[in-house]
This record gives C-alpha cells, structure tokens and sequence, in this order.
RNA sequence: GCCCAGGUGGCGUAAUUGGUAAACGCGAUAGACUGAGGCUCUAUGCCCUUUUUGGGCGUGCGGGUUCGAGUCCCGCCCUGGGCACCA
C-alpha cells in the first residue's frame, strides 16, 4: 500500500476534533502551557504560505508540550474589523458583515485541511458584539482613567481611502493601504495616551524572553532621548521658545534658533517688514507634503521672522527663522543652530551667511561641520570641559537660573484612535450639547454597530454612521436630554489588544474574563507572530495589558512571556508573493497535491525559522520523496522484532537533537536529523524493530500527525497517538563506544582511525605514530608537543 | 546618518559554540532498472596532479591571536531589514 495523504488525513481531523484531543482544561493539575499565534485577518486573498509557517511551527511545539504532559492552551480567532474588508466589501458590494463571514468560513476550512492542533472550543471573532462589548469596555475604562481623549489634530489623510491614517499605517508618505500619497487634514481625533507608557515599555523589556532584533525594534520605535529643555526669551517680550537639545554642550556657539511654521509663537514674532515674505514661506510649506521636503532639499531652507531671542548663557542676540524641517510634533518643535557642530545647521548656515563659531575643538571647520564630542572652548566659564561634563554642568547651571532642564523625549507619540469608517467597533461615548461628552454606562454596553446598507467613507471625514440617524440620536445618559452618538469607530488594533485575554474565557458575560481563569492561564508562555507587528501590535497590545494591569484586571506587567518571529516566505522568484506578480502559492494546493504533513515539513525544512526564505517546488517534492521513504519503511519493519544497537543509538540521539533544537525552533534541523536516521535505518532495514518504529512515530507526530497517526493505527494500536507519553533519551546511549580519531600534523588533517571512544592520550598518540602515513609526515622531524582532545582529535605538532 | 541581522559548493543551507567544513534537501553528471520516458536505486560532488595513491587551495576582503579559526579580536567591503529633517 502506498502513501496516500488524500485518503489518511481528512479522516484522522475529523476524528482529532470529534474526540476533543485538544481542548485545553481549565485549573487542570497539569503544568499549563500557553501557546499564541497571531490570530489571523479573515481577507478575500485567504490563507498565505507565510500563517502557515507560524501556525505549523507553534503547533509542532504545542503537540510536543501535549506529549510530554503539559495542560496547552493554543487557540484560535479572528480579527476581522477594520479597513481591508471594508473595502474589499466597496469594491465587491457584499456588505462587510457577510464578506466576513465567508472568509472566515473560508480560512477556517483552510486551516483545518493543515490539521493543526487549535482549541475551536475556544474561537473568538472580534466582530461579534459579545466580543466588542468588551473593547468598548476597556476604552471606557482608558477614558475614565484619562488616557482616552479627543483632540484636533493636522492628522495624515489618505485622499483615495478618504481616511484619517496613524503615523504607523503611512509608509513613506504615503497610505499603508492604497499606497496614494498622504496629505493633512484637522479632525477631531480620539487619541490614547501610549506616551505615559512609553518608559515602562522599554523598562520592562528586560524582564521577557524576546529576541534583541525584536527589543531593539520596540526601543528604537518608541525613541527615548534624553537631552536639555533651554529657555530662549524673546527680546522686548515675557515669550519664552523653549528649545531641545541633545547637545547643551554647543550653546555658546548658537547662531539662530528656527521654530516650525506651525510653531504657537510664529505669528507673534513676525514683525511687519518681515511679513510678506514669511507667510509666504508658511503657505508654500503647508503645500508641500512631507514627501517633497524630504527628496527636494537637502540643504534646509527657512525665513527670517525679524525677531530676536537671547541666548540665556551670554545673553547674545540670535535670530529667530521659520523652517519648514522643524518637525512642530518633537521636542517642542523649535532647534538651535549650531553651525560649526552640526551638519544641517552647517548647511543651513552657509545658506543663509550666519556666522560659523566653534565651541568644541577638532575637525577642520572651515570645511565641514565637526559632530563628535570634544572638549569646549569659547565657551566661557565652561570652556576645558569634556562633552559629556559640559552637558551635565550646562543644564545644571541652566537649572539653577530657572532657564532650562534636563528632559526626555520620546519619537513615539500618542495613539490616534479614531477611524471614520464604517467597519469598526463604535466608540462608546455620547456627545451631549449640555452635558458635553458622556460615556456609555457600561450596563448599556455593547453600542452595536447597526447594519446598514451605505457603508461608503463619506469623504467629508465623517464617519457613514453620521447618517444613520435613529441610531446616532440618544438621549443623553446624564441629563436626558437629546444628545448624539459619536460616529467614529475604532481602529483594527482595537480588538487584538486583547484577545489572548479573552480566549481564556470566550463566552464570560459578566467580565472580559474571570480573573481566577485569568491568574491560571497567563501570561501567554509563548507568542509567535511576523516581525512586521513589533512595532505595531505588540506595543499596543503590551500597552493595554499594561492599562489592565494598572486597573486590576491583568495580573502581571507583561501579558507575553517569550515572544519570537518566523521569517517571510517569498515566492520562488525571491520577490514577495503578490496578486500582481502572479507568484502566490496557495496553501490549498500543496495540500491537494501532496498533503498536509509536506506542507507542514517542507516550511520546517526549508530554512531557519526567522530567516526569510523562497518558496521551492522541488524542495516541497524532497520531502514528499522522504514521507514516503517513512511510510514503506515504517510497514516494512512491522514484522522485525528486535532493534539493533546502531538503530537504537541513533533513535536516542534523535529524541536528544528534537528536545533540543525545538526549544530554538530549529525545525530545519530538527527535519534534517529525521531525514538522517530514516537514510540510516533504511540501510540497516532487518535491525529497525517494532519498538523503535513506534517510538519513532511518536517523536514525529508534532511535525507530521497524519501519516504519524496513520502508522500508529496500522501497529495496531486503538488509542490515538496524541494521547502517548514523550520518550525519554538516555544520555549514555546518546554517546558512541567508538570515534573516528582524527590525526592532525600542524593542526592539518592527516589521518583518521577508527578507536576506542575513551582512548587514552598515550594510547591515542602510540596508535597515530604507528601508522604508515603518519611515519611518512614525522620523517626527520622533531616532535614539539602533543594535543589531544578526548573524544575528537590528536594534533602533533613538529 | 543610526540600530539590527547576515555573507559558507551550481542552489536552500548544516557545523556539538575554538577541534574532521559542507550534514540534510534540491539540482547536475554517470551508471543500474525500462521498449522509451518518468519514478526508484547506486556513485560523483571546489581547484591542481597522470586515473587510483596523494597533495594543495578553500567559509566576503585584509591583518591578528592560537598547536588549531566558518567560529575569537582589529580594520574594511557588500546584501537584507527597521528607523529617520527626532534637533
């Protein structure tokens, strides 16, 4: 009988779930595992290769955990709100409720063709009111606490998605989405204050188990930098333009201070003959997008508003400019210039003919700028200090006078919470024209979304749900008056912020989870997702866990314990998998063709796991080839009944490597050892018995469970293997009674004899000297020293 | 510019963390099987030398440490990813 994927793996899924082999258990007495992927995006391209990859792998760990006694809980979900079903929904005009539910009907059965080990007792669906009930719940709360607030923002738009974009989703300026250049518009934004956090997510970064590429990522995100807040005060005004450096240690050697065009002072500072020209540059630069400064002037430009501020530590007159590359958002969005110590203002200097004045000594100023630290001159009472001391002792001093301070900023900035669409969870609040804004009382939770029929984006910037006009009336929660419903939904990160929270309790009403489920279950042990959600997603939702935390509800500072990432699956070509490039493998297909089990191996296989890799036809075939190869020999050994020693070490040092390498997710190698053993035990087919075939099967049921489950059934055995115990290896038969001794000559390989693994150095160096080849190499030579290294190596030295 | 990874056969990659470089898979070539093709099996695997014997080179480049370096140190080059008028 040859094997058949098709007719072995829809049966032994179905038999997986109808006999609820992997449903986790609340308080079980075993040690809990939590095992998380990123629940996925229900969108009309369905499954990609790339969920694959991290399903299978968290699976395989899941499926070992299991076996070796472990109470896992690895769920599964939906996170189906937000803007690419919506659209999908404007361009197909299935209305976004029943274009979600077809693709989750949709992956779902295509991820139950992969035979992945999830709990589906647990399934949640962001979408679903008793889901989103508690989303609202949490922003309730983030606004009682004053995290939650409103605010007029210039914030990006998306002219071709007609949308208010988070710094996050514009990418090069251009939308996330649609890829339309972006431009500003002011709305009334509801934001959420992630800056508070900002010090408590990078500090305690270094209590959890991720990677440095993925801490780096969230630190170098959220931008902390420390630096000098310094009090320039207007000449002839009380104005104060507070400007922040890094460099405190160059202030004597200022030239101009440059606000942002959008600066609260400008209008004050220009003066009247300086008019014309200054408004003119603020108009152009309202113009321009962000895209346009970046690629069109490299050297900055500005304009003289007229005034003067005094720099506090000599009291020098310096000028005040405009400048369109002052960012008004950081750092209070004024600069000092400092020509002789900073490339731009060097520019900018030369430009403008301001006077270059060194305070650092080194470099060769009349050339270029000079960045790095040094010690100071012309700089008055500070002048012989170092960089570092001159910084410390200039804010110091700043301080004292009350015209300056050591400060932190941050790159990151606050949360832009609103979107004006459709296809979001509703805010819970209620605007009221006496009371002005009132939260939904939380026993009138959810706010659902009504379903309606014109969910287009309005393009005004309003939200569709502005004209659903008996659901955006109410009576005010407060008064009773008439009040109106805010029409602003939230954005997609919303519901996964939590919702590793709720598969712990998915069907509570009372609370997003009972607490006692809560303190059992987290944190998650062990969350898998793609790197391109460090940023985003993973410091929201360690943010709101945070939040939880704070109010009571989360039991500890940090909801994910370990956290790692798998590498892209390009296509073939090594470009991305794309609609457009015709190069997307669908899942569906390899499983027809090949099954379940290669799909599974061959992603293992094919690479590190947190490397990107190409996709390979042939590689996929390398592996059904070996399945194969596993499924003749495993019948062909039914019969043998004992096991021989070669067999038997190996199958130990099998079950060694897999313990080891899948703590590290070395799959590939992992993969490559099994390869290694089945090349070996099909050459020595008569000394593979009974037992080391089923001891073999269960050390590959994690990565390939049908073909495995089959084999075991055709043993003879009744009970599914996802029910068997782990093996233990014993280390003393993981190690080999004989090496291949290898002779070196100057630490180059000369020969290599087979001897006694424990050879002693006498022995080990008699036996090297005695043999032919060896003489030929000591011939007239002097001896010098002896290396030997027990087990592996004897190098002599001449 | 800053911060991460990484650079090993024709290709994807492996190397017990300083000890036999190339395991495993793919591809290629030759042979076996076949009427033929495919599948499968066996062998080969970079350069030099007369085939074997044997020797040399060899892990991006240049140095260094060491009995011994893909692995450690110093200095470069290149590729991928992230951030970025961030002051």
């Amino acid at each position: 009988m040859n094997y058949n994927p098709q007719e072995i793996e829809k049966k032994w899924q179905e038999y997986w779930e109808e006999n609820k082999l992997y449903q986790a258990e609340d308080f079980s007495k075993k040690p809990k595992k939590y095992i998380l992927i990123e629940f996925p995006y229900p969108s009309g391209a369905g499954l990609h290769v790339g969920h694959v990859r991290g399903y299978n792998s968290m699976d395989a760990i899941s499926r070992k955990y299991r076996l070796e006694g472990f109470n896992v809980l690895f769920p599964i979900g939906w996170d189906a709100f937000g803007l690419p079903t919506e659209n999908y929904a404007i361009k197909t005009g299935i209305h976004p409720k029943v274009a979600t539910e077809k693709n989750i009907a949709n992956y779902k059965r295509q991820i139950k063709n992969l035979g992945l080990s999830f709990d589906w007792s647990r399934e949640i669906n962001t979408t679903d009111p008793k889901y989103y009930k508690w989303t609202q719940w949490i922003f309730l709360k983030l606004f009682e606490k004053g995290l939650a607030y409103q605010s007029l923002l210039p914030i990006n738009w998306c002219p071709s998605c007609k949308i208010g974009l988070a710094n996050e989703e514009v990418i090069d300026n251009k939308c996330e989405r649609c890829g339309t250049q972006t431009t500003k518009k002011e709305i009334k934004q509801w934001m959420l204050k992630i800056t508070e956090y900002a010090d408590r997510l990078i500090e305690d970064l270094a209590g959890v188990d991720y990677s440095d590429k993925i801490k780096a990522l969230q630190i170098n995100w959220i931008g902390k930098s420390l630096g000098t807040e310094i009090d320039f005060k207007i000449n002839d005004s009380d104005e104060i333009i507070k400007v922040f450096t890094t460099r405190a240690d160059t202030i004597f050697g200022v030239k101009a201070i440059v606000i942002a065009p959008d600066h609260p002072l400008v209008k004050k500072l220009i003066t009247e003959e300086n008019k014309e020209k200054a408004e003119k540059y603020i108009e152009e630069s309202k113009k321009k997008s962000d895209f346009e400064r970046e690629k069109l002037e490299k050297v900055k430009t500005g304009v003289f508003t007229g005034s003067h501020c005094l720099n506090p530590v000599n009291n020098e007159k310096v000028p005040v400019w405009i400048g369109d590359y002052v960012i008004a958002a950081y750092g209070g969005g004024a600069v000092m210039v400092v020509p002789a110590h900073d490339y731009r203002d060097y520019e900018f200097a030369k430009k403008y003919e301001l006077e270059i004045k060194q305070v650092i000594s080194g470099g060769s100023i009349d050339k270029d700028a000079f960045t790095d630290y040094g010690t100071l001159i012309n700089s008055g009472e500070f002048n012989g200090l170092g960089s570092e001391k001159a910084i410390e002792e200039i804010a110091q001093w700043l301080e004292k006078k009350g015209l300056g301070r050591k400060t932190i900023k941050y790159k990151l900035r606050d949360w832009i919470f609103s979107r004006q669409h459709y296809w979001g969870e509703p805010i819970p609040i209620i605007h009221c024209p006496k009371c002005g804004v009132v939260p939904v009382p939380e026993k009138d939770l959810p706010v659902e979304l009504p379903y309606i029929e014109k969910y287009q984006p309005t393009g005004t910037g309003e939200s569709p749900l502005k004209n659903v006009k008996d659901w955006v009336n109410v009576k005010c929660p407060k008064c009773g008056g008439m009040a109106q419903r805010e029409t602003d939904t939230m954005p997609n990160w919303a519901g996964s912020n939590w919702y590793f929270i709720r598969y712990i309790d998915p069907k509570n009403n009372k609370e997003l989870a009972d607490s006692k489920k809560i303190k059992y279950w987290m944190q998650v042990d062990w969350y898998n997702g793609g790197y391109e959600h460090t940023t985003l997603h993973l410091l929201y939702s360690r943010f709101i866990y945070k939040f939880l935390f704070d109010i009571g509800v989360a039991p500890q500072l940090e909801p994910y314990q370990k956290r790692t990432s798998h590498g892209i699956v390009l296509a073939e070509d090594g470009r991305k998998m794309s609609k457009s490039f015709g190069n997307v493998i669908n899942p569906d297909d390899i499983v027809k063709e090949y099954g379940a089990d290669t799909l599974r191996l061959y992603e293992m296989f094919m690479g590190p796991f947190d490397q990107s890799i190409s996709w390979s036809d042939k590689g996929v075939k390398g592996v059904y080839r070996f399945l194969e190869r596993v499924w003749k020999l495993a019948l062909e050994s039914l019969e043998n009944e004992k096991t021989g020693s070669r067999i038997t070490k190996a199958l130990h040092k099998l079950n060694e490597k897999i313990d080891s390498d899948l703590e590290e997710m070395k799959f590939n190698t992992i993969i490559a050892a099994f390869m290694e053993f089945i090349n070996l035990a099909i050459v020595n087919k008569k000394e593979l018995g009974r037992d080391s075939v089923q001891k073999m099967l269960i050390l590959f049921s994690p990565f390939a469970p049908h073909i495995s489950e089959e084999l075991w059934k055709k043993m003879g055995h009744k009970k599914s293997i996802t029910l068997e115990k782990w093996p233990k290896y014993d280390p003393s038969l993981t190690k080999d009674e004989t090496i291949f001794l290898v002779i070196q000559i100057n630490g180059k390989v000369r020969d290599r004899i087979e001897a006694d693994a424990d050879i002693s150095e006498q022995e080990a160096k008699e036996l090297a000297i005695s043999r032919e080849k060896i003489k030929t190499w000591l011939r007239d030579k002097e001896i010098k020293k002896v290396i030997f290294i027990p087990r592996k190596l004897i190098n002599i030295v001449v």
